[in-house]
DNA sequence: GTCTATAATTAGATAGAC
DNA sequence: GTCTATCTAATTATAGAC
């Protein structure tokens, strides 16, 4: 049981890297420091395993997702932000998540039905309550709908974690030091924030935090 | 000269959709209609084939970018609204391009480092050029470093077309009509550039499409 | 410039010893 | 439950006829 969880944990970051097809099940096997045919015997297939990590990944997100909302005031606006604060905070700690959703999603397939419907669903009409809540408020005077929200959102909030080798290499500074830091997730957060609702709602976690 | 462009195509659509490692020279090829020792006769390895596959979209999307650009006033809020108008237009008709980048940065790797220094670096100093005149005009309160602004409205503007397979599974309604149609990426401009620039900022062309 | 044929490597899956 | 060894099929790249 120890050798599956190793495995599930292997896959998570291969399937992430790689996507699918391109990984490798010699790789992943290696990851976890066991043989290729421990794979088939934990997971019937490649398939299995897959579906297996993917389900593991999304426990593990929900966990970095609760872990980051702050204690706050319950009306939609306060909501609102702290749910994007907590989404751009767990996006960062777990970019494997967007990573295996851009690797899935270019082209329609059995394995992107299955977690459309398994994984996805619930979470887009999560925001899209939200959403709606928060327009209900008049907290802002953004009008599109929820699958525009929902993708420009996620895209804003993900894109710089899903090509973070992309962005070391734009803006490499100092080496010692990763310009992705708690710093600058929080200065994104702040300007989701500040796109979606206007200037002038800081978090609590901001000021904690030194500001690169 | 004709296979040569036909296989450039090819590649593009194939690789955009599998990454590097996943694509099959033999499905390039049969996409291109020829055998697969074409592509090493008119390409000396896939290696090759990629990178000119690459050149291919970038020029592409050039073109697709400088057909959506509205005319318009020189003023910096303007020119960036209609940037920003174009920059969605674009990746709605060519997300070859941004899929290829969220195959290729997810990890670091020779093929990153060659496409940032050949393509992606000059367009982010564009982007941040353009921001720094926004900024400085005073018609957005947002202050960010420009990887932030970058990461964020790349991401805003490419997700929905990245993942439009996604999308499409999420919103399915009427079968016979794509719900990613022209007023949809109107409407996503239209809320991309209030959430950058703030409310009522139309576009020439918004009037002229019926909205969904 | 395009083809057929094939070499060399690697992939996922399986068999069977322990 | 874990291992070694191997099967079958797919991959990229190459050789050589036309």
């Amino acid at each position: 049981m120890l050798t599956r969880r190793a495995l599930l944990d292997s896959a998570l970051h291969v399937f992430a890297a790689s996507g699918f097809e391109a990984a490798s099940t010699r790789t992943i096997a290696a990851g976890a420091g066991v043989r290729q045919s421990q794979l088939t015997y934990h997971f019937d297939s490649k398939d299995v395993l897959w579906r297996a990590a993917v389900d593991h990944l999304f426990g593990r997100f929900d966990h970095e997702l609760i872990a980051a909302i702050e204690p706050g005031p319950d009306d939609p606006a306060s909501l609102f932000a702290r749910s994007i604060r907590a989404l751009v905070r767990a996006v960062s700690r777990l970019p494997e998540l967007n990573r295996i959703m851009v690797h899935e999603a270019t082209g329609d397939s059995e394995r992107l039905a299955w977690i459309v419907e398994s994984h996805v669903r619930a979470r887009f009409e999560q925001l899209e309550t939200l959403w709606r809540a928060l327009r209900a408020s008049g907290a802002t005077t953004l009008d599109a709908e929820p699958v525009i929200i929902y993708y420009t959102i996620l895209g804003a909030a993900s894109l710089l974690y899903v090509n973070a080798a992309e962005a070391r290499r734009l803006v490499r500074s100092d080496p010692s030091h990763d310009v992705i830091d708690d710093a600058l997730i929080e200065a994104h957060a702040d300007t989701l924030v500040a796109m979606l609702l206007g200037p002038s709602r800081p978090s609590a976690r901001a000021r904690t935090v030194k500001r690169g």
